[in-house]
DNA sequence: TAGTTTGTACAGTTTTTTCCGTTCAAACGA
DNA sequence: TCGTTTGAACGGAAAAAACTGTACAAACTA
């Protein structure tokens, strides 16, 4: 067998592992398979290089481009005298990872703390407001606890959130080699 | 205005929240909404009951319960004399972010160790075989360098999922109140 | 045992997402 | 200036997912 064949089967059994697990990233198997190649490319790609490469649309290649830089798993990369845009994966996934919570998870927390606020004023003045009957309020009362419960997690999701980004989750579950951060 | 309106009005503006934020955990909108219903609902729910309160089948009910206990948000209740199933929504969120990194996380974890693992050895294999020409073995001496590295990642990724299904992310970065754990 | 009730499997339909081909605007080169 | 190249917007086709109604098996009731 062809040692060409065999490190090509390595990687795709990883790429395929890559693209079934990406929807934790919340995009699609392709997109995964799509980091995946360009994870293993030691050189970076453009949009027709990686069209080539997974036979697939040049319009798709730019949206998934942009759906992974979003989440900040690739990046551009610069190449003197070359003028089509190239992209090449981010080479730490730490910080991948520490990014999807950035930019996800603190987004929810963002949304939810202001619904929870909104919700809560409301809640407020109608136990406060007279004309209501004491067995609504008391249900009012009962929300507001949920939501006095839920905003305190959101505050600590938030800073949660913080430690990751402030990279301090190092010293509570360090990394094996210190050759990183 | 009704003060059962206004209160509607609060718990909808959360339930909504969830609904589109619930892809955090794999779900759908609706999925997220049917928590949220349940969520609010001081009382345990039958499928019957969740599609009264969702104008949906009960086939759906059916299914994203399943969902929704899968991801323990949601778990099973008993109240005697009732022969239906009846579930009520977990009343702990941190605990569900907990579960939901045991549980998709972990599995994820496990299987890119594996591949890795299978891939790791298989790239050794090559650069030990004589047969194998020096190229391809400089290529998959760069392949093992990733593949370690992805390796020691996951590795990490496991360390840090024990330090929250142990509860010590919580000496880390505590509770507002103690009432919880 | 026969008749209900309850939850889920299954097949079909609707809705959403993914992907492609075409088109177009911006950047570059002659 | 006018062509050329490149990346992305847009509409439509294909694929996937969500949802429904029917059918059925298991558990209970009489």
């Amino acid at each position: 067998m062809d040692g060409t064949e065999k490190l090509n089967k390595t990687r795709e059994r990883i790429i395929e592992t890559i693209a079934q697990n990406i929807h934790l990233y919340g995009l699609s198997p392709s997109v995964g398979r799509q980091y995946g190649t360009m994870f293993f490319h030691n050189e970076p790609l453009t949009l027709d290089d990686m069209t080539e490469e997974l036979g697939m649309s040049k319009t798709s290649m730019s949206t998934s481009v942009r759906a992974l830089t979003d989440l900040k798993l690739v990046e551009r990369a610069w190449k003197k005298g070359v003028r089509k845009d190239l992209y090449q994966a981010t080479d730490d996934w730490y910080q991948s990872f520490i990014d999807l919570f950035s930019i996800k998870w603190r987004r929810s927390i963002s949304l939810h703390s202001v619904s929870i606020r909104k919700s809560l004023a409301e809640l407020e003045s109608l136990v406060n407001d007279p004309t209501v009957i004491e067995e609504v309020k008391q249900d009012a009362q009962l929300d507001i606890a949920k939501l006095v419960y839920i905003r305190d997690y959101f505050e600590w999701l938030d800073r949660l959130v913080d430690v990751f980004e402030s990279h301090d989750i190092f010293n509570f579950v360090p990394m094996k080699d210190s050759s990183k951060d």
